[in-house]
DNA sequence: CATGAATGAGAGTTCATTCAT
DNA sequence: AATGAATGAACTCTCATTCAT
């Protein structure tokens, strides 16, 4: 903290990491603009050089992180494999995929802001789709195919990922005990395998 | 203003009332004790007539809305019938009493909080458990008759209650138009299905 | 504390106890009227029926205790006596009388708001005045007699009281522990002879 | 209101300087942060710029003014010389050294706060002691080269203080009327003139 | 760019006082 | 007489924001 940066060093940068970090920790309204500057190694009046408000900061660290979020499965190019093989991937991928720190803080300052926050449950309800459609579409052409039944794709897609995120809400957000006795591989076999038989077409 | 009350009006009720309505609208830091105390139609001071802090009155309202909470289906008694039977009836059962104001409320501030206090992750735990182990339960004692494949019956129970917990929080929470257009009994059917499907034995 | 009274108790002189006790540790304004219910056994509300204020109350003690404070000596009859037997005399009544807590209790509240209050200085004039003046005036008749050397009566008595007070202020009210290793005989032993040689007529 | 300061304003100095008047005139309780910054000149927010809180800038107050109170005679050098010129000189000095305003106000402060805080108590009791230490030194030497009686020391330069420091209470800080008839000689003359006889050796 | 100092609005809290019962 | 409940004013303290330097 409250180190003198090397000539350069991108200000907005760092503060908007100082900020990402201690609003994840205390929440929107418990985060001081002085415990991001301290956090940042910079006074707090520097903020507003860099940005009109303290909400805009919020909003300006939220597009930064969720321009990143989107969807990186080449739906498209999947959708010739079978879910036996893709829905594992996905699973995986998404279990390790946020499974790391930066992640988790993102989810936490939804979590903490979403319900108060119509801004912030449009910009959830964005991402969740951006997730969402791609696997939808994935499954609608399984089950045009033949390898999955016929149901709402859109509901089956929910219920494939609520499944995994489940999981990962209880182990990472709630930290509880009893869901960090599992291994990750635990899961997504018990959860992808009660998806794949209850999906398989008759 | 300054009214004196009628006789037998419950001014701590009144007040927690407020207090959960506040709460879940604005989250704990940002509801103030006169946005509260407005709300219950006293005066600030009074609140401390009551309660030791705002952090007495909110966790003074976990509690009460908690004790509520308790798991209400007989488990014992439902063993006997199967899961063709029982689990539409619970995500049914749930379906329904999670759409309300009072439990949408009680998760917002929930959601809001959880991130940012380890006393309220631990409630909230122990709240998922009690909902959980004694599905969990009823998950076992099926397995152990045949009716549903062996399977970890904790991550079972915990697949069927995400599949429907996840609409429950779109439509209510997120408030996504798309959620809304599903009626509960397509969303309880397709989940149902897919989990029925999904762990019966071969 | 918040006992029941017994019937025909005299609440007022409860309330001027407890008020007294209390003054004396906090002072009037750190005392709050619930500490002084609560010492009295009484509700806040019923010093209200006593009294019209807290500063009411305040004075209203005042009032009884010095009412008490009186200069207890017979200063015309000790006239005949000299100051050899008279002097010592008074110092160690002085000396034990103050020695009680509800001397030093009446002391600490003079202390506390002296400072601040005209008409507790004035109340604390008269009742110095009311012990000087009659030592004066003994002082005079002995320097009539040739058993005092001439100075001015007043300023003699005040610096025989100052030795003494300032003994008892050092052990009482300062708590000060070198203080406290003098007996009480061998101040008055001291204090007096200096004193006593010191206004011997030549 | 909104104004700038000019540079160069030490608004820690003018804020502390205000708390002094302020706490002098209504007490530690008395005082409001409201009080001092008006005083001061500035907004009761920039208190905390400078002081943690209320009592830090209390006793930032008391060691401020403490410091400099350190007992200014060169007792070692006194030595030489005979109670009848050093004692005429110290009661005069201390007359006149505690005749002025800011004296009697820590004095005020002091006494407001005693009663009820050890610390306060301990502080005042250092600076007794500071003061007390070296005339009962002075004394010792004094009585080791028979210029004074023997007799205890430090009960000896209490009873010296304690006849000066009286009259300097009762004018300043008890306001008496009749005590401010005599003047500062004629006080210095009485009691150190009976304080010399009275410890006279034979 | 960057800071330190300053403001002002408002937060949680306390408490003397009131008053219906 | 006595209480419990209620008020409202004032208090200490925090903090987003501003701005001269």
């Amino acid at each position: 903290m409250a180190r003198r940066p090397a000539a350069g060093e991108d200000r907005r940068k760092q503060i908007l990491e100082a900020a990402f970090k201690v609003f994840a920790e205390k929440g929107f309204k418990g985060a001081t603009n002085k415990n991001i500057a301290d956090e940042a190694g910079v006074t707090p009046g520097l903020i507003y050089w860099y940005f009109e408000s303290k909400e805009d900061l919020f909003f300006a660290l939220m597009e930064e992180h969720l321009a990143v979020g989107a969807f990186p499965l080449p739906i498209e190019q999947l959708k010739a494999f079978p879910p036996e093989h893709v829905l594992p991937m996905i699973a995986h991928f998404g279990l390790s995929r946020l499974d790391n720190q930066e992640t988790i803080n993102l989810f936490k300052i939804f979590a903490g802001e979403a319900a108060y926050s119509e801004r912030i449950r449009a910009i959830a309800n964005k991402n969740i789709n951006r997730l969402l459609e791609p696997l939808s579409e994935y499954m609608q052409a399984q089950m045009d195919q033949g390898r999955l039944r016929q149901e709402d794709p859109l509901l089956t897609a929910q219920t494939f990922l609520a499944g995994i995120f489940a999981s990962i809400m209880r182990r990472q957000f709630l930290g509880d005990p009893t869901m960090l006795e599992y291994s990750a591989d635990q899961i997504v076999t018990t959860v992808v395998g009660i998806f794949l038989r209850g999906t398989r077409p008759d």
